[in-house]
DNA sequence: GTCAACCTTCCCGGGACTGGAATGCCGGGG
DNA sequence: CCCCGGCATTCCAGTCCCGGGAAGGTTGAC
């Protein structure tokens, strides 16, 4: 299966399935003779699996951790849901600080006229520090 | 003032000073003859406002429009608006990006067993796709 | 005279790609 | 037989926003 192919089946575009295999995280099964990449249904597999890992936000060095432990049968589910865990709590630390800007953005914003003329609390909230 | 000083005044590195002064964000007011950069109040002061800017997650570009803006006395304060609350709109996108993201991981989560054993529904949502 | 603490420039790396250039292979049409 | 489009290959550069560190000059205190 060309390179093209299997990007296909795993909806990721070719020159991020190449950079997979340049970074060794996901490699062809083999090189043709023209030097083509060769990928096989476990590999196109491998992809599709990066490719929905990645769309959860995890990074390239934790797919790499999830796609051992996934090709590891005696893995322990343990470790697997230590992972997930920890990227729930990163998560959660992230939707936290998007809140309190949001809130405090929406503050300023609210207290703003909206107007020609230049005044503009928003500005001055830049500008001095302290929104409450 | 030098660098250090108005870096400090700012609340931000001075690697980030000198690179702020690089892309012509902030220019220092002057150089002296020994070749340090010489920062005044008002330097400083657009210093703190882009440090406060970015921590509300606006880009370096955009902290050049509100600068901008800032230093404008005849702007509209309904320009100034229209940025923040395109700001707070991509805000929401990313909230609701991430509340999706931690509603499927929290429920990939909740139905693994987090055992010794291999069985894992984390791993078998990311291989197939579709969680709920 | 020496030392620390500042300042200068320059270059590299990172995270995860993305775009583009230059080149090669393959199958079909004129 | 040659050309063309569509695939593939490699390599280089850029993204965004700095941070780390080297190699060297300046300043002020002791």
């Amino acid at each position: 299966m060309n390179i093209g192919d299997a990007a296909r089946a795993a909806g990721l575009p070719t020159k991020t399935v190449r950079y997979y295999a340049e970074i060794g995280l996901v490699k062809p099964a083999a090189r043709r003779e023209n030097g083509y990449r060769d990928y096989g249904m476990q590999e196109v597999q491998q992809l599709r699996f990066v490719q929905r890992t990645r769309s959860f936000g995890f990074s390239i060095d934790t797919c790499r951790e999830l796609l051992a432990l996934y090709a590891d049968h005696n893995r322990a589910s343990a470790d697997v849901k230590a992972i997930a865990l920890d990227h729930l709590a990163q998560i959660e630390t992230k939707m936290a600080e998007l809140q309190s800007l949001h809130a405090e953005l929406t503050n300023l914003a609210s207290a703003c006229q909206g107007d020609k003329r230049p005044d503009c609390p928003i500005l001055k909230g830049l500008a001095v520090g302290e929104t409450a």
